[in-house]
RNA sequence: GCGCCCGUAGCUCAGGGGAUAGAGCAUCUGCCUUCUAAGCAGAGGGUCGCAGGUUCAAAUCCUGCCGGGCGCGCCA
């Protein structure tokens, strides 16, 4: 049991027992009962706010109420409550017994890099699609926070007792792509001195000069003069190949990997589409109208219909769409989780409508809406278009600042956060970048731990050790943190919130630091030694396990 | 015009019903013969956009307004 829900069961029992004695007329009621962890400044470990809620009821003034309270806690069985305070306008401050805490290090020890694991997932499956950029053009820093955001919100479920399934759904079909092979061979034409103009809206990227040009070094000017028609698939397929391998890579080099890459174009071949847009029309959600086919979305809170196959006779991408959210509903996944940038939250509304259209709850599908990243430049605005190839790529920032120091930066903001990513800032305070002082926190006391072994100073077995010689406030802050650790996990988890760790990890760290340099851990008491080495080794296991999770690595020296 | 998100220290942002609102950066002052100075200690810095409302209690919830971002295609 937590010990904030231990709290919560004495501060009942005192409740009923003043009850019995007549001294409160109320009877216990657990939801009146908020117990939670005061601010820092506060000197407790929990306060509850019970005797304010209590007192409109009881007619009494908060502080009485609190005093009765009080004096029924204090004589709790349990014994394990340093001292009860009264303060403020009626806060009930709870202080633990040391004791209470220093169990934490033996759980560290035990479970390792396990601590931290809980099981409110109960083994559910759970998928998370990110990115899913389309594979016109290289990932640009944008994409690196849903990369971030979504590897971590992975990693947290999974740590949460989730089963986890990462995908990227690869927009491999459509006009985009079209376009992109045509913006290809064009440069590959002009490359072979045939003058060909480049499509109006086509991809005008370095990257595609750089691909026509690869093209040009594999196969020679053989498609010099051909017309579009005879090779334009060719340039298409080649273009579009290329790309997602450079998609992957530039992933692969951000430290994210995904479970399955689904293809847009599969569906199609499969005649998954199809299906799934007979499926509706049986289910009479589609009609025809002016040529069009319309998905009948108005009738499930989206505000207008949507068309799914043109007058020309294409698809939009909402009819694959359909098929590619029946095709992941159909794979018995409990969730299913999108993270979608700002600039597509006016689809939420429709795909809400796919998912109760296809027969589903729509508790089945959460989709998160990231606030976008801009991009700045010592200050100034740096505009950013994929057509017109003006972007910074996910390459370029991880190449320059780092991934750790990337990641990390990603996730410090909350995800319906705008979040400003100024370049020369990245670059020139890297070392200041608020990772080092987490992983450096990390890294020291790594060396720390290096040091009492070079000295000969084994770890005792952790039951050996006498954890009472831990008795300094900064250790019993650190001893609390680290307790706090699979609680974080969970509510993290629940809220759908990788970001919590990082700011969790600052903390922890900075306690650490002010830790580190106010006492040696290393002395000539062999006791207190390995009681402090053991806290320590703690603190190292927690922030591994929980830079683990963001995806940052916990570096061994720095 | 309508919808979603945001507005908190000079800057970038946490906190999202509870006490005297926090961090990093920037500015200023100290600390390396001792386990890593990518660190520590200290100082200054605020009408939590504005106005109402709900509540024992509002930065937090509700309404309106102001300001910013993003959407509102038979584009993806």
């Amino acid at each position: 049991m937590t010990k904030d829900r231990m709290i919560k069961e004495m501060v009942l029992r005192a409740w009923q027992r003043a009850s019995d004695d007549g001294k409160i007329r109320s009877k216990p009621d657990p939801d009146k009962v908020l117990v939670e962890i005061p601010k820092e400044t506060v000197p407790a470990d929990y306060a509850t706010t019970v005797a304010m809620v209590l007192a409109p009821i009881e007619g009494r003034p908060p502080r009485e109420i609190a005093q009765t309270i009080q004096s029924y806690l204090q004589g709790d069985p349990q014994a394990i409550l340093e001292h009860v305070e009264l303060a403020g306008p009626g806060y009930l401050n709870v202080t633990l017994k040391p004791d209470q805490w220093r169990q934490v290090l033996l759980d560290i020890d035990a479970q390792g890099k396990r601590f931290g694991q809980v099981k409110i997932g109960c083994g559910r499956r759970v998928q998370v699609e990110f990115v899913s950029a389309n594979p016109t053009g290289p990932l640009h820093v944008g994409h690196g926070r849903w990369a971030a955001v979504g590897n971590a919100l992975a990693n947290l479920l999974c740590a949460a007792g989730y089963e986890v399934h990462r995908e990227y759904y690869n927009n491999d079909s459509g006009r985009q792509v079209k376009l992109l092979g045509q913006s290809v061979y064009a440069r590959y034409q002009q490359r072979a001195g045939n003058p060909v103009t480049d499509p109006e809206d086509g991809y005008r990227g370095a990257y595609v000069t750089e691909l026509a040009q690869q093209l040009m070094d594999r196969v020679g000017d053989v498609y010099r003069a051909k017309k579009a028609e005879e090779c334009l698939d060719f340039f298409t397929r080649t273009a579009l190949d290329e790309m997602t391998a450079l998609i992957r890579k530039d992933l692969e080099a951000f430290g994210i990997t995904f479970d399955s890459w689904f293809s847009e174009a599969s569906l199609f071949e499969s005649g998954a589409v199809q299906k799934a847009l007979d499926d509706l029309r049986k289910k009479n959600y589609l009609y025809e109208k002016d040529g069009a086919l319309w998905f009948r979305s108005t009738q499930f809170s989206d505000d207008k219909d949507r068309v799914v196959r043109k007058e020309d006779g294409e698809f939009t991408y909402l009819a694959s769409d359909i098929a590619y959210h029946q095709d992941k509903l159909s794979r018995g996944f409990d969730l299913l989780i999108n993270i979608w940038g700002a600039d597509h939250h006016g689809y939420m509304a429709r795909m809400e409508a796919v998912v109760l259209a296809l027969g589903y709850p729509k508790e089945k599908l959460r989709i998160l809406i990231g606030q976008l990243v801009t991009l700045v430049r010592n200050g100034q605005p740096v505009p950013m278009s994929k057509r017109a190839g003006e972007f910074v790529t996910l390459r370029d920032v991880v190449s320059e600042v780092g991934k750790d120091a990337a990641i990390f930066f990603f996730l410090t903001r909350r995800l319906d956060s705008h979040l400003e990513f100024d370049l020369e800032l990245a670059k020139r305070q890297s070392n200041e970048n608020p990772v080092y002082y987490v992983q450096y926190a990390h890294a020291r006391l790594c060396s720390v731990l290096r040091q009492a072994e070079e000295q000969g100073i084994g770890l005792k077995d952790a039951s050996q050790i006498r954890l009472d010689r831990l008795t300094e406030p900064e250790e019993l802050k650190l001893m609390k943190r680290l307790d706090a650790f699979p609680k974080l996990i969970e509510e993290s988890a629940h809220a759908l919130e990788p970001h919590r760790l990082t700011f969790y990890l600052l903390e922890l760290a900075g306690i650490l630091h002010h830790y580190y340099h106010k006492h040696r851990i290393i002395s000539d008491d062999s006791d207190l030694t390995q009681a402090r080495l053991l806290l320590v080794n703690s603190v190292r296991t927690v922030m591994a396990n929980a830079l683990g999770i963001l995806g940052v690595s916990a570096p061994e020296r720095m």
